[in-house]
DNA sequence: CTGAAAGCGCTTACAG
DNA sequence: CTGAAAGCGCTTACAG
């Protein structure tokens, strides 16, 4: 009467193994392993025995021991300045959407526009090898970029384009649509047109770049009329830079905000000051965030693609991953002028 | 002269192992491995070697090979239900500043406040062997529950308080936050106090359960006053219920929004309807979120404690997950009526 | 305090 | 098309 269990010196984790499951459907693991991921050719009928197996005993591939095999885990990096910029809530929105359905797991990261904390991401993240890379922009540290290199891990910048081939992004001018807004405020007769900046990362500048060269197109260019603030956008700052504006550069006819929540903060401010928009100034925004279109006035702005960005740019990247034909390097998207009654 | 390489087999990934530190440093890899982790007492001299070799060969641990011979990852899963509400994107900030330093990476899943999508999401997830799970609110399906109860996983529930012993979790009470802002507005001689609600989540419901128990004890209670749609929060969701509001139930002398977002579509709305925000119409908001300070005029409304549930939140679980003594269950923050002009 | 052995649960690389 | 063997790079569980 010894019934006692033998000396276990097996962990016994309990988990259903692809063992069992090869056990269950009389055939080898590996014919299981390749007929649930539709790897190879199996014999229709081992196929069928061996999903059937795995659906009834409840067989749950467990990802550590595949990414250990395979050097590879399903979890996508995606790296993005801030989230408090809704920008790129609506990016990582569309990254999910893209990528969870065909098996990717976004594990999101945040850089607070800080290259040094982009480093640590990366340092960080890469050992757990990610099937693919989604980062902001091309501005890095140097250091970073090695390790996006060295790892061989497809990787996909977005909102920006760059002409290199070689590198995968997809964005949309940023200095174009800075152009277009500009020429807008142009085109209404505005003749003193401020831009107001924070953050002042590298697509901001790029904005600034196309402000001034629609300005100076026009001969209205007068690097005086920039304001620039290294602190991070909110609607606090645009108030207290339009304030500004208005205390510093009485003729100012209008103002070119970088980012629509900067822009609200000025359209707030004017309201609490009685300054008439677009009558003694007017205001354009950019990126078509939430609110713009509630203001008083409603906000001019600009409607950038964000979301296709995201859908193209995990697109990019999934053809990547799968080794698939790689289509273009580099998509460029359009952007849309957003005409409400604040210009 | 036959010097080109033997047949290989194994597979050449080139990364720097536990192995090579071990040979350089002339111990065991179980020494070298206890010794980095800082596990059990390894003889200093032994363990300074140990280090000094890694640190001389780069070594970094492969997260994968350590959850699968751990059965532990270094990642813990996060639930919260939309990012495009700020105050989600203050919770998960003030947990990634909470965890990260301490060697654990938070892994954010967004539930849409769809039951289904989050048991997917834990399903998806809890594979991988997260090292703890962060929730919001106690709302989900049954299903779900039973994944995270059979799962093992340290569990701490976030931004509401329960009863129940044995039940981690860090929050405040909505409902007594929501009597407490209808309170100030009674005091503020409000009769007809309106309760504008969107998404309905069970927090925005115990606000309502505040909002009527603070009412009725003033004797002034009625259902016909409560405006509540099922649509996602947002600004211009809130400019239509304070239309609805006021065309409906001209009487209204006060609204309560459920949050800052659609209180702030209210406030928009009246200034382009040209209605007095308080004189005609006191508006009350929730959450103290970005630009509500900078409204016209600026919105009372609740401070709550997001950051500081994130960072209590993840620290109960960070004891948990080390087996340290658990502390409390249950830990009840508090919230703040800030007063400013619209009230 | 230290280490040899076993094992975590998969996939790769061959061979047939 | 299928499988036996080896290996991915760690940690656990023992034993000493």
């Amino acid at each position: 009467m010894n019934d006692q269990p033998p000396r276990e010196r097996r962990r016994a984790t309990g988990r259903v193994t692809l063992q069992d499951v090869a056990r269950a459907a009389g055939v080898s693991p590996i014919t299981v392993s390749r007929a649930l991921r539709g790897e190879r050719a199996v014999a229709p009928e081992l196929a069928e025995r061996a999903r059937a197996a795995a659906e009834q005993l409840g067989y749950v591939p467990d990802p550590a021991a595949r990414a250990l095999a395979s050097q590879r885990s399903s979890q996508v990096l995606v790296l993005v300045p801030m989230l408090s910029n809704a920008l790129f809530v609506d990016l990582l929105e569309a990254v999910h959407r893209t990528l969870f359905p065909e098996g990717f797991q976004p594990l999101i990261g945040v850089t607070h526009y800080d290259a040094a904390e982009e480093e640590l991401l990366l340092r960080t993240y890469l050992p757990h090898r990610p099937a693919g890379l989604l980062v902001t922009g091309f501005d890095r540290s140097e250091a970073a970029r090695q390790l996006i290199a060295r790892s061989g891990v497809p990787c996909v910048h977005l909102m920006e384009t760059s002409g290199e081939p070689g590198v995968a992004c997809v964005g949309f001018s940023q200095t174009d649509a800075g152009a277009a807004i500009t020429r807008h405020l142009l085109e209404r007769g505005r003749r003193r047109i401020a831009f107001c900046a924070a953050q002042l990362d590298p697509r901001t500048l790029q904005r600034a770049e196309g402000y001034r060269r629609a300005l100076r197109e026009a001969g209205l260019h007068d690097p005086a009329l920039e304001v620039l603030s290294p602190e991070s956008s909110s609607i606090a700052l645009g108030a207290r830079l339009f304030e500004d504006v208005l205390r510093r550069l009485p003729d100012v006819d209008a103002i070119f905000f970088c980012n629509d929540d900067i822009a609200q903060g000025g359209l707030l401010a004017a309201s609490r000051l009685g300054v008439a928009v677009p009558g003694r100034i007017a205001v354009a925004g950019f990126n078509d965030l939430a609110g713009s279109d509630q203001m008083v006035p409603p906000l001019t702005t600009v409607r950038t693609p964000r979301a296709e960005v995201g859908r193209e740019g995990a697109a990019m990247l999934l053809r990547r991953m799968r080794g698939e034909p790689a289509g273009p390097d580099c998509i460029e998207l359009g952007y849309e002028l957003v005409v409400r009654e604040s210009t």
